[in-house]
DNA sequence: ACCCAGGTGGCCC
DNA sequence: GGGCCACATGGG
């Protein structure tokens, strides 16, 4: 399948433009685990502030947080949009890692990439991009995170092979050997390139990945 | 006054 | 198993 390839040759045409990113803004694991619960079809920007409350009431530990009522909570991340659904869902996710795991993600590092991810998948409001997001960047495991600009992108540049989620990640990683840092660094150089060129409304015009646009130029490089 | 953002669960067929 | 809808704020 020349998908792989075609990824791979678009991966080095961002990393010859401007370097490679080393992504995910976020010091600690449980910080890039509500991270990824707050980011969850919204603009970091929003995340970001909400983010920053939580570090000045000093709730950013698993302890305290645990013990945050969930309305209180659910103010506190009003940035972040559908707040109520997100403080019912860090619960959600901050139960069963107290159930499962005591809490502690020394332990939760103990399970094999494939069950915790099923784990994961199994707490309500954690998806398949936030359960790979957590693995990856929470937990360092070589797991590609799919969203809606690897999809974008991909398609744009004639190299999606089509499918929905779990399709696309396993044609990835099953052409893209990586590592975690490569994994890493593949998405962030989608998300860098879709935020910049490749929304709805698609900007190719300076785009790193203009050669890849198939069927010449000027089909998808207007507006 | 729109349109959109690093999704997910519920419900329907 | 796919198609639709609610969820909600802040920035362009």
């Amino acid at each position: 399948m020349k998908t792989g390839s075609r990824l791979l040759e678009m991966y080095d045409a961002l990393v010859r433009d401007h370097g490679t990113l080393d992504w995910w803004p976020g010091r600690t694991k449980l910080e890039i685990v509500v991270g990824a619960i707050l980011t969850q079809n919204t603009a970091w920007s929003n995340v970001e502030k909400s983010i920053a409350v939580l570090k000045e009431r000093g709730w950013l530990r698993i302890r305290t947080l645990e013990r945050v009522p969930e309305d209180r909570l659910a103010r506190a991340i009003r940035s972040s949009g559908y707040f109520r659904q997100k403080a019912r869902k860090l619960r959600a996710f901050l139960r069963y890692f107290r159930e499962r795991h005591g809490g502690s993600f020394r332990r939760m590092a103990r399970m094999g990439t494939d069950s915790l991810r099923e784990e994961l998948l199994g707490i309500w409001g954690i998806g398949p991009e936030t359960a790979d997001s957590i693995l990856l960047y929470a937990l360092g495991r070589p797991v590609f995170v799919v969203d809606a600009y690897t999809h974008r992108v991909l398609r744009r540049h004639g190299a999606h092979p089509g499918g929905g989620y779990e399709d696309l990640r396993g044609i990835i990683e099953r052409e893209i050997r990586g590592t975690a840092a490569l994994y890493n660094d593949l998405h962030a150089q989608i998300v860098w390139v879709g935020h910049r060129y490749c929304k709805t409304r698609p900007r190719c015009a300076a785009c790193p990945l203009l050669p890849f646009l198939p069927g010449g130029v000027a089909v998808e490089a207007g507006r």
